[in-house]
RNA sequence: UGGGCUAUCGCCAAGGGGUAAGGCACAGGACUUUGACUCCUGCAUUCGUUGGUUCAAAUCCAACUAGCCCAGCCA
């Protein structure tokens, strides 16, 4: 066996050195979020990475939700995020933490602060704590209440936390540099005043942390070794390290900063999946048209197709945008061998076999997917009258065109021969029925070789097949056009919704919600998962299957 | 002369002085009970630009250019 060389990326590397150099003795990632909205395939490539490298170096993977600001954060939102973080498959096995555990202990790290002289109590207002901060391009004036003494700042920190001070009042800042040509360092406030109900601490503080103090400290106290976040937060690194430095920890945790996942033509911004949702345009933020995991989940995705389009997407420093192509790509990989491949005709047309004796039926056993013999077979009704697939017939066919034409014979999958011969109009100049007739000796599974026909199509039995509602979903983005017009707003596909009256085998009547289900050369379906309804399931199109023939342009 | 980061095929992305991996996409062909899958084949004389160092540069140096991020008591 060859084995596969994959190149470490450079998150590993930098992990292995720090392992070579001693600087960790083991490895100890995590993922942070807020619980303020729901996760999409951007944390995903977050979650899988961090997990990914905890697993890869026998290290631990913590979950730890940042909720610092209680003004945005929600426990619905706690639960979401952790059902959907379980269903990737990233274990945190008993190392689930808040950031609001450990208030105390901040407290206390901001005490320690104060006492070396490095945070002072402000009474600036936040305008003019703007202000002072300078610009870009212009430093920044020290605040007047910067010297206050420790006792000072001391005792007025306490009466921030014992409630005394009113929200805005007071702040908590640390002593760095105004001049510093990174704003981050521009003695950054740490601590606010909020009185304010906290999902999970309650009433218990009236002050909290801002991300910029607390989450160095999160990673510290949970022993985090490598602290892995986003390309934005590069300008934090030296407050980060600052923080951990002057707080006084033996081995602090290194932050490394990589490129966010983008997709090309899809939205993730939350305030435009927020006008969606609110305009109606879309079902809720688990709208099979989105990317949000529930989302993802909700369309048939696989947690193993999300983690093979991570792996494949990489891990760099350079802003990028992967195109859908490679999702759609994983789904498919993962999905071909693992589900049944049933029939179902999305556009339906009559096929009526004329030499098949009206009233007869016959029993067909068919495999569930010819690639993989593990999955078994069923059996399929099939009789004089079948439906089939409208862009299956074609009354003056192009060149090339291997389906059926007058004169033409296919193969009915795993049926049998059918030959054209004739078929019916409406006053619209519609084809309504197509006749044709079959030849007994071409079953399938008899071993028949006489001759052999370019095309397969497939079919269900007109007598047997029952009606379901499908819906064919497309980007919500016109991808011609780009996300955004230019006046900003979202560039909508009019036709990211589709939804057919399709005619399906009748075993797919017991289909559950997540069942999903190759519909032959129609691409992956599932059953919503939202919207199930009894006898026959509503099923939502995971992805196409790719066609190399196109009809010419007329 | 604010600071930080980035730049390798249409899209991701390896490669960190020895003569451009791989995947997606795309295009041909073979096979085929899905025009799918599978299997072959093709797809950057060139690494943002311009100079320099070197026998040798995507890799080192310099200058430039372009893009992204930063002036929340958000994370």
């Amino acid at each position: 066996m060859e084995q596969e060389i994959v190149s470490k990326n450079f998150i590993e590397q930098m992990i292995d050195k720090d392992l070579e150099d001693g600087v960790y003795d083991a490895v100890c990632t995590r993922f942070p979020p807020e619980p303020n909205g729901y996760l999409h395939i951007g944390h995903a490539k977050s979650i899988l990475l961090n997990y990914g490298i905890a697993k890869k170096y026998h290290g631990k993977f913590n979950m730890r939700f940042d909720d610092t600001n209680p003004t945005k954060e929600k426990t619905e939102f706690v639960e979401s995020i952790k059902e959907d973080i379980q269903w990737l498959g990233a274990d945190w096995e008993d190392r689930l933490y808040f950031a609001s555990d450990y208030f105390e202990k901040m407290y206390e790290a901001a005490v320690t602060l104060i006492k070396k002289g490095k945070a002072y109590v402000c009474d600036l207002t936040a305008e003019e704590i703007r202000e002072y901060r300078g610009t870009l391009t212009q430093p920044g004036k020290e605040s007047p209440y910067r010297n206050r003494s420790v006792e000072e700042n001391l005792q007025l920190f306490e009466e921030m936390r014992k409630g005394k001070v009113a929200d805005g009042a007071r702040v908590l800042r640390a002593k760095i540099d105004m001049a510093s040509s990174n704003m981050n360092m521009r003695d950054p406030v740490i601590y606010r005043v909020a009185h304010m109900h906290h999902h999970n601490t309650g009433d218990t503080w009236c002050i909290y942390p801002m991300y910029d103090f607390a989450h160095p400290l999160e990673d510290a106290f949970e022993g985090v070794t490598h602290s892995i976040c986003t390309l934005e937060f590069e300008d934090h690194r030296p407050l980060y390290d600052w923080v951990v430095r002057e707080v006084g920890f033996e081995q602090p945790p290194r932050q490394i900063e990589f490129a966010k996942l983008y997709l090309t033509n899809v939205v993730t911004g939350k305030r435009y999946i927020k006008k969606l949702v609110e305009e109606g345009i879309v079902d809720g933020w688990d709208d099979p048209r989105l990317v949000s995991i529930a989302a993802l989940r909700r369309r048939g995705f696989t947690p193993e197709s999300i983690q093979m389009f991570v792996d494949l997407c990489g891990v760099s420093k350079a802003q990028s945008s992967a195109d859908y192509a490679m999702l759609e790509y994983c789904v498919r990989e993962d999905l071909k061998l693992k589900k049944s491949r049933m029939m179902a005709v999305l556009d339906p047309i009559k096929l009526i076999i004329d030499n098949y004796p009206e009233g007869q039926t016959e029993e067909l056993e068919v495999a569930n997917n010819l690639e993989n013999e593990e999955l078994g077979s069923r059996k399929v009704l099939f009789g004089r009258e079948l439906y089939i697939e409208r862009e299956d017939f074609m009354e003056i066919p192009p060149k090339k065109y291997f389906r059926l034409f007058p004169g033409n014979e296919v193969r009915l999958m795993q049926a049998y021969f059918v030959k054209c011969e004739s078929f019916v109009k409406d006053d619209n100049g519609q084809v309504t029925e197509i006749h044709c007739t079959y030849d007994p000796e071409t079953k399938c599974g008899s071993g028949f070789t006489g001759r052999k026909v370019k095309g397969t199509i497939h079919w269900v039995s007109a007598q047997e097949a029952v009606q379901a509602e499908v819906r064919l979903y497309e980007n919500i983005i016109d991808e011609e056009k780009g996300v955004y017009n230019e006046d900003g707003s979202l560039n909508l596909n009019p036709n990211s919704l589709t939804v057919k009256q399709a005619y399906l085998e009748p075993d797919l009547k017991q289909a559950k919600p997540y069942d999903s289900f190759q519909f032959v050369r129609n691409g992956y379906y599932c059953v919503d998962a939202k919207d199930s309804r009894e006898g026959a399931p509503v099923f939502n199109r995971i992805v196409s299957l790719k066609s190399s023939f196109k009809l010419p342009k007329a």
